[in-house]
DNA sequence: TCTGAAAATGAGAATCGTTCTTATTAGTGT
DNA sequence: ACACTAATAAGAACGATTCTCATTTTCAGA
């Protein structure tokens, strides 16, 4: 999926949804496609600073999370971290430190993700839990806080 | 392994550190063995309220936590729920509902369980990340909630 | 058993990420 | 252009967690 492909789903789904793809969300999808894993409010206004102040970006993070373009990821310290939704960028699986609160994705082995898949449409089935999604998280210390 | 036997494992882990098993950290230990899944502090507050004022818990949760014998789980609302750490009580694998970010424990197919355990392996041996362990999350909304 | 150092407790204030208000501004469809 | 709805901006408010500090408890060694 090309990156102006991924634009024109956002821009799509949250049409529909009757939200609008104003210039503030644009950065914040920009942004989060560069990045390499997920980024909290703070990281994203640190970035995008002077022209987005950070009530209108905690907003805009919580609308589009809820049209399902953005995934949020809690953390140490309260801190949520936001990327794209699984189906815009592939699945959600980090490298996370204990310490510093870092997140890098990884790539998993083709093999583990289908076998995480099955589990997730068997729980689905199960009736028991309305079962969408996977995330996996491999905890430890990154090379800064070794 | 029998529950007296955690019980002498987590005070042998403690006292090595040189701290110490007290009265409401043992609370906190019984609570979390009976439960199904990771408690808040509020949660577990409300078990044991009179007997331990919510400062002293999260500093007790802190300290155990700082110890490995409790791991810390990051949820919805800036909330943390802690379990028992992997070493005293098997994995930690979760079915997590995005709305009312209740938690529950499930069991993984061996097969699954031993892939991610080669996963945490083979990341810890490229030197680029001390893995230490993992955690796995079913996403989805749970009965109450659907 | 005493005694002193280290750890834990309890109460409350303080912190900080996040959410809520309210008034104002900007987009979208007719 | 008009009306309707959504978004913005600034700051106040909220709530989970952490910190401070004076007091109490625990443990190891004399």
């Amino acid at each position: 999926m090309t990156s102006s492909n991924v634009e024109a789903q956002i821009r799509g789904r949250l049409t529909e949804a009757g939200i609008r793809y104003t210039d503030g969300r644009r950065q914040v999808v920009a942004a989060l496609m560069n990045a390499q894993g997920p980024l909290s409010a703070a990281e994203l206004h640190s970035q995008i600073a002077d022209s987005v102040p950070l009530s209108s970006l905690y907003r805009s993070l919580a609308v589009m999370a809820d049209a399902d373009v953005l995934a949020p990821h809690h953390g140490t310290k309260g801190i949520t971290r936001y990327e794209l939704a699984e189906w815009l960028a592939g699945h959600h699986h980090h490298l996370v430190c204990v310490d510093c609160g870092a997140v890098d994705d990884i790539e998993l082995p083709p093999r583990l993700e289908s076998t995480l898949h099955d589990l997730v449409e068997a729980v689905a089935e199960s009736g028991e839990f309305a079962a969408a999604g996977h995330a996996l998280e491999v905890v430890g210390r990154c090379k800064a806080c070794a």
